[in-house]
DNA sequence: TCTATACGAAACCAAACAGTTCCGGATATG
DNA sequence: CATATCCGGAACTGTTTGGTTTCGTATAGA
């Protein structure tokens, strides 16, 4: 939904119906943004069943009884933390446009992009056990972690069809998921690093010969290594 | 679910000569097989986090304290019931052996396989949490979910090199994982189905492709559509 | 300055759960 | 039958934790 903005816990006593308060402090929630990052980096660390409201408020230097303010339960946190973590999303205005796919496959893979997908990998590991079980959630995590990088990808493979770089019968759906999907396999299953490395062998070594460019032998050295 | 006598592990027939009990019951720990596959399945049902001692027993209708006389603790009985996991394993000299790769493929999606195969999806998402906490159990994990069909995977496309039928240059490794990635992918994060049709679409719109096989479109037909 | 409100901190409560202990019964051996 | 062993079930303990309440305080508007 938007913001962590569910409805305002009615629970206080003798609250007006006027929902602007004439006096006293106005700042509404001040806090949000920093538990929610705070929930955020717990998330990452601990998994949702590890987690504690109470590292939360710790590590946001707030009080459990604010958390309870506005969440009413650990779930809604959570919830709205993963729906909040928008940033990271690729505007497809600012997207890399090298003029070859591969040129704007690889422009994609910015330390920055390396790092902050790391991270979300981390905190959909710590979803895991949680997300088949609420479908919620699944829905939060999907559209704000791994959906963005994958309509990047799309939108990418899309211009090298209208461009004729690549056959129109590719299976973008796929191929447009496959660096998220082995991403995520290798952090969670292989625990092994993500970095700028796995995701050249992955263009080269399955992306483009799928689409029929097939593997660019001169313009780097071998990723195959075995 | 109903078990009747499992056949995971068969440490009670043959007594080794020292341990032998003069007087009483000889039986030695019977209820293991039953209990490690209700963790399983509890395991698969809840998460690791959200199993308890309790749900365990009551489905090998076992008594906790039967589960304490025999691990230590959740973390080993986990790790135990997640390592004697082997069955699905596909062995080396009964994988299928049709003459083409994508024949190979195909035949490795039996119904059996895909079920069995959701089922150990459903079992990792349960682990997922913990995994990255415990290396001992994430090794157990891979090589018991992840490792037999992805080297089942690789044994086929070396077949198809060692024929001549693709390139010897393929990225072997990433290719052999690629269809639990994707699974992975799609049942946790996603929340499709894994069914036949998806694993043919991986097949004929990425894998094949990828190894210069070309999109068969006249070789199959109904295959590739939706 | 006064006042209402949101805040952080801490105490508190109830439920759930890991792990333990005890006991009656089943069962195979002698 | 006697005995030794294992089992299932249930009661019990101690801890953790989600969630609540209380209270002193900081702050912004009147």
């Amino acid at each position: 939904m938007t913001l962590g903005t569910s409805q305002l816990d009615t629970s206080q006593p003798g609250r007006g119906p006027d929902a602007s308060p004439k006096l006293g402090r106005k700042r509404d929630h001040t806090r949000d943004p920093d538990i929610l990052e705070a929930a955020l980096e717990v998330l990452a660390e601990t998994g949702y069943d590890g987690m504690t409201m109470e590292m939360v408020a710790a590590r946001a230097k707030a009080g459990k009884a604010t958390l309870y303010r506005r969440w009413p339960s650990k779930g809604e946190l959570v919830i709205d933390a993963v729906a909040c973590m928008k940033r990271g999303g690729f505007d497809r205005d600012h997207l890399p446009d090298t003029g070859t796919l591969r040129g704007d496959l690889v422009a994609m893979i910015k330390p920055h992009a390396v790092e902050d997908g790391a991270r979300k990998m981390r905190i959909m590991a710590g979803l895991m056990s949680m997300i088949s079980r609420t479908p919620e959630l699944a829905e939060a995590a999907r559209a704000a972690i791994v959906e963005p990088r994958a309509s990047a990808n799309r939108i990418l493979l899309q211009r090298a069809i209208d461009r004729g770089e690549i056959s129109a019968d590719c299976d973008i759906d796929n191929l447009a998921m496959l660096s998220q999907s082995m991403a995520i396999y290798r952090v969670l299953v292989l625990q092994k690093p993500v970095n700028r490395e796995f995701f050249i062998g992955l263009i080269d070594g399955i992306v483009l010969p799928a689409v029929g460019l097939g593997r660019p032998q001169a313009q780097r050295d071998g990723n195959t290594a075995r």
